[in-house]
DNA sequence: AACCGACTCAACCGCCTGCCT
DNA sequence: TAGGCAGGCGGTTGAGTCGGT
């Protein structure tokens, strides 16, 4: 019953790859594939390490046409928006950029990204973030104004939107209805030229919800640009929990204001945040203050110093 | 030159889902 | 149907590197 154990950990080499070993395993794949068992190539090449392994080193750091370091203006903003959106879902976020990792973007953004949406030079980035989601849509109370980042003329009717979808009272939406609405609230995401939209899907995110209690995404390899030519981004499929009517779906919003959380907290430890996009608030300890959140939030577009 | 702390990122770990037996 | 493995994923680790003193 069941199948061999994929490796003797006692028998297999770990740490860095040596060249010797690079090179082996990239002419095997090459020539022959991996043919559908990560497991047993190893032994099929004669190297000793664990299956998983040969195939993280394929995967992230072998195979043709990986782009490594070097993240462009627009990369940052894709991966921002992105996991302002989904979260740390980097699989997903690797799937829209070409040549990326997902272990690059998630070393990329626990590294660097993240501190430079913290940092000085990152005021300028992050103005040119708030420019790019001058339509976006977050949630507010009187006592975090100077912290909304992403304050716009249109919340409030997004807010209305969204609530209507979310509501389980509003459920009685046709189909159609809640689609439309939902590309209501998800068009301040998309932006031009790259059209990155979110198409929700409804029925792949259940299990997903239920698992990680977070946004879900599911395969967007229908309609993704991965291994195109085209730099442009297509559309992406985000999934929404519709039929799951014991769960709300807060996903994403979730993503949203986790990302606001997450960026707060790293400026001021002790502060307490509420989210919700529906009604709930975000309630910030009076030690944030201190900080001078709308100093961060207000710089200019470019910081030339 | 030596030391030390911060940073980077390749690699590992552990968990989950789906599939196979 | 149950048990167990492969593949995939996100989180974490730690060796190497860099920069400051």
């Amino acid at each position: 019953m069941g199948r061999a154990p994929c490796c003797d950990k006692m028998a297999v080499k770990k740490g860095p790859w040596s060249t010797e070993e690079d090179a082996v395993l990239k002419s095997y794949i090459e020539k022959h594939g991996t043919g559908n068992n990560w497991i047993s190539l190893p032994q099929r090449i004669g190297i000793k390490r664990c299956g998983k392994s040969c195939r993280l080193r394929w995967l992230n750091y072998l195979r043709p046409n990986l782009k490594h370091g070097g993240f462009t203006d627009e990369e940052d903003y894709i991966i921002c928006s992105l996991y302002i959106t989904i979260g740390s879902r980097w699989s997903i976020i690797a799937s829209q950029l070409p040549g990326r990792t997902d272990n690059d973007i998630k070393n990329y953004w626990n590294t660097r990204l993240k501190k430079k949406l913290l940092s000085k030079q990152g005021k300028a980035f992050h103005q040119q973030l708030n420019v790019k989601f001058e339509r976006g849509t977050t949630s507010s109370s009187s006592s975090q104004n100077q912290i909304q980042m992403f304050h716009d003329e249109n919340t409030k009717s997004n807010q209305t939107l969204y609530n209507q979808v979310v509501d389980p009272s509003m459920r009685a939406f046709a189909m159609e209805e809640q689609s439309m609405i939902k590309n209501q609230i998800l068009e301040p995401f998309s932006w031009e030229p790259n059209k990155v939209l979110f198409d929700v899907d409804y029925d792949a995110a259940a299990s997903s919800y239920h698992h990680h209690a977070s946004p879900s995404l599911n395969s967007m390899s229908s309609t993704s640009s991965i291994g195109t030519n085209n730099s442009s981004l297509q559309m992406s499929h985000y999934t929404v929990n519709h039929n799951d009517h014991d769960q709300p779906d807060m996903f994403f919003m979730d993503g949203f204001e986790n990302f606001q959380a997450e960026l707060f907290d790293e400026i001021a430890n002790n502060n307490t945040v509420e989210n919700g996009f529906d009604g709930t608030e975000i309630l910030i300890n009076n030690n944030y203050l201190d900080h001078d959140i709308s100093s961060f939030i207000d710089y200019p577009l470019y910081d030339n110093e």
